[in-house]
DNA sequence: GCTAAATATAAAAATATAATAATACCTAAT
DNA sequence: ATTAGGTATTATTATATTTTTATATTTAGC
């Protein structure tokens, strides 16, 4: 990677580092959901879970279609899903976090 | 993943989502290096990457050992090197990064 | 046109991160 | 004991992020 391209990758990652924008990916990797459902699923705002799915999406993590009053989200790119599995990981081996 | 762990997860990401960091890590996945060879490598002070070192080292993504009068560093967890890979088809596939 | 539901934006305060410069700490060798 | 190389810490300033509250926008249905 050079320097610019890792700029980019940096707000990428940026963007998923946070616990509702981590929610949102992970509610998301099951299907399609409305705004509402996601913040009501996620236990935030309204105004929080607007705020947080505009970020994602600049990122092209995450795209929203229209229909009438609502807006449906879903994952733009799954292939960060892998992501949950080593983090999984991570948390168990490296950072002694257990159920 | 509850909310406990989204929290924690969200500070290893964060610890990812910067460029120096990013680039220890890129770096790394070849072999240990010195701090001093890191900071070479990557164009910045010596003050910055061993602050910047401190943070992956907090979230075990980066582990050291002395010898010496010098510190090498090397990767904790190979596993998020899968990482690089998606974050390459992103930068492609999304957000039209093209060398 | 009015209303209500769904979503977005703005503003503000609190907190966190980034970057730099200066200084301190270790350790090996002399 | 001093020195020099390698690394860490601290303090400071600038900037960015987070969170909340209030308000605005959009659209469907009446």
């Amino acid at each position: 990677m050079v320097a610019e391209e890792r700029n980019i990758a940096a707000d990428v990652l940026k963007a998923m580092a946070h616990p509702v924008r981590l929610g949102v990916i992970e509610v998301l990797a099951s299907g399609e959901k409305t705004v509402t459902e996601l913040y009501e699923e996620l236990g935030c705002s309204q105004s929080m879970m607007s705020q947080q799915l505009k970020i994602l999406c600049q990122q092209k993590l995450v795209a929203i279609r229209k229909d009438g009053t609502q807006k449906y989200c879903s994952l733009s790119n799954r292939d960060f899903l892998k992501l949950f599995d080593c983090m999984h990981a991570h948390l168990r081996q490296f950072l002694n976090f257990r159920d």
